[in-house]
DNA sequence: TTGTACGCGTTATCAT
DNA sequence: ATGATAACGCGTACAA
């Protein structure tokens, strides 16, 4: 019905009081006699007040609100990274935004211009390119920015990551150890950070096991999806058994799902004809009928230990930019155990 | 560096114009002759100027936003609505704020409560309850809303769903259809609507078929979650074989996903020992071992037609309040055609 | 074509 | 304890 919008001068002139003493209400209640803020307070709920966040970030010089760019959120690892985030957020008073880009730059770009004009107090953002000349911009114009999930070098800003060498190494070992000779790697494009990362450790683990690198296969992809895993799944399941790998690391769980779906339906035996390990440990990895082998990574208190950074960048003149590296955990199940 | 943050006024004494000038430069670049747009943009550009999006808001009376209240980030399916409400947004040139309830009256207020602070310029909520009377008042106040995927009877406001009847019969027909007499309806909380709905149409299409309605057993689960599905297994596959079920019907694909990893862990065969069918067709029913014939809810067309909703309650004068409702499909996989 | 001035709703400072 | 008033940054009507 009534468009028209209420505002702490209607309330003032309602309850008979003065634009200030209504701010006063709202703000420093205690400087205000029990009386008069009786009578404001029913002045507001009679006219249905409700303050405007506009005017008051407008005077403050910044919202007060955090924002998350998501790189895919449709990957339950980041709407748990966006739980922790959420949670910290929450504890210090502020709302969060979440946008996803959903691997595109473009989209990630728009989304920043926006968070930029709102005047977030802080951004969090797991990005597409981490070296995207924006984020320096944005760094540099004042915006608290943290990366997250992947680490950055330099002074520019703070940054929260999982320790993806070492995730890819106990993945590799873990394989090594229940006496696979001939493994794949699962995953690309190779060009993102974490996916080289995870590579690196494996392959870092391959060598320290005295195993040669040609029974490292990598089988590239061209994104960390189920369909991809699918696919990936179609081209093993092609080989013949005797070239095939036994086992197979994939870089996150999405490909794995994907791939063990896949070689399921070409008839291979999970673990006995091929072993899977995945990488993050969502739900849906416990939940596979072959429970999955999984680099678990404390997605949560990534996300809380992200928001900090921020919250103290912004509130702390003697903030100092910090590489926060957290250490990921294999949970080992059906996929590996047969 | 610099927290120091530059303003129009800032821009128009580096480009020696006026204030009115730089705005006229950025809203109606027409009205200014090409040599002092020229040294405003370059202006600009050596200042980094960035709107200030509060300011703009304040003097509009509100946002140039869409808001979505999810009720569960971490279930694909909301991901996916929140795309096509996004599309939607992009169209406008307006942003998406999501916010997650994860199924709490509290926080839904919470996010509420802000958005509404914020002067968003619509409201799309997948609510907990959805005849909160939060969501009548936001509406009275003015603020343009959408229930989306739970339609409400009444004029208050504009709803989209998928007829949930209809998904329950689908999903029963194709059992019976596939010779089960003996089918479980796995779900709840009942009072969730679409839930009631989904078991409601169930059991029609069971007593036109003229079966017996014990034989259409409920198994009620606290959420609709993987781990409740998993629980529900248990219960399930505890029970002799000559009473089980042959069959599952389960509110939604997480039930069905952790249904299916507990059963088969459990020894049975799906769908030999028991055939399951979930809803909502995420992406991760397709790829489960087991392949999940589910019930297919056009998500991304809910999120844009609830998008378009309401943009024409908050441009249109002429706008009514109207219920979509869109029809569900049957997808038939594996986990009932073994 | 460009400049001036007012108001959006809020907060904070300064008087009273 | 309360009231008056000046900003915050922007958009626009109006004047020049």
């Amino acid at each position: 019905m009534a468009s028209m919008t209420v505002s702490m001068k209607d309330v003032a002139t309602a309850a008979g009081v003065s634009l200030g003493t209504v701010s006063n209400v709202l703000n420093r209640p205690d400087r205000v006699s029990p009386g008069t803020r009786e009578k404001v307070e029913q002045a507001m709920a009679a006219l249905g007040f409700v303050r405007n966040e506009s005017a008051r970030s407008l005077r403050a010089g910044r919202t007060r609100a955090l924002a998350y760019v998501m790189l895919d959120a449709g990957n339950p690892y980041f709407t748990d990274v966006a739980r922790g985030i959420e949670s910290a957020a929450e504890a210090a008073g502020l709302s969060l935004f979440l946008s996803n880009s959903d691997s595109r730059v473009e989209r990630e770009k728009r989304h920043l211009e926006h968070l930029e004009q709102q005047r977030v107090q802080g951004v969090l953002i797991t990005p597409v390119v981490p070296d995207s000349a924006l984020l320096d911009v944005i760094a540099a114009r004042g915006t608290p920015l943290v990366i997250v999930d992947r680490i950055r070098e330099g002074d520019q800003f703070c940054s929260v990551a999982v320790d993806d060498l070492l995730g890819g190494r106990l993945a590799v070992e873990h394989l090594i150890d229940r006496g696979h000779r001939r493994v794949a790697f699962v995953g690309g494009p190779l060009s993102i950070g974490q996916v080289g990362d995870r590579l690196t450790g494996a392959r870092a683990a391959w060598q320290d096991a005295g195993l040669v690198d040609e029974d490292l296969t990598v089988l590239s992809t061209d994104a960390l999806t189920v369909a991809a895993g699918r696919s990936a799944g179609e081209r093993l399941a092609g080989l013949p058994a005797r070239r095939r790998p036994t086992a197979a690391f994939c870089a996150n769980d999405l490909l794995a799902l994907g791939l063990l779906q896949q070689a399921t339906s070409a008839g291979l035996r999970i673990p006995h004809d091929l072993a899977i390990v995945g990488y993050d440990d969502i739900e849906f990895a416990a939940a596979a009928a072959v429970p999955l082998t999984s680099v678990r990574q404390p997605r949560q208190e990534l996300g809380r230990a992200a928001a900090e950074l921020v919250l103290d960048e912004g509130d702390n003149p003697a903030h100092r930019h910090q590489q926060v590296v957290f250490t990921p955990e294999l949970v080992a199940r059906s996929s590996t155990l047969g």
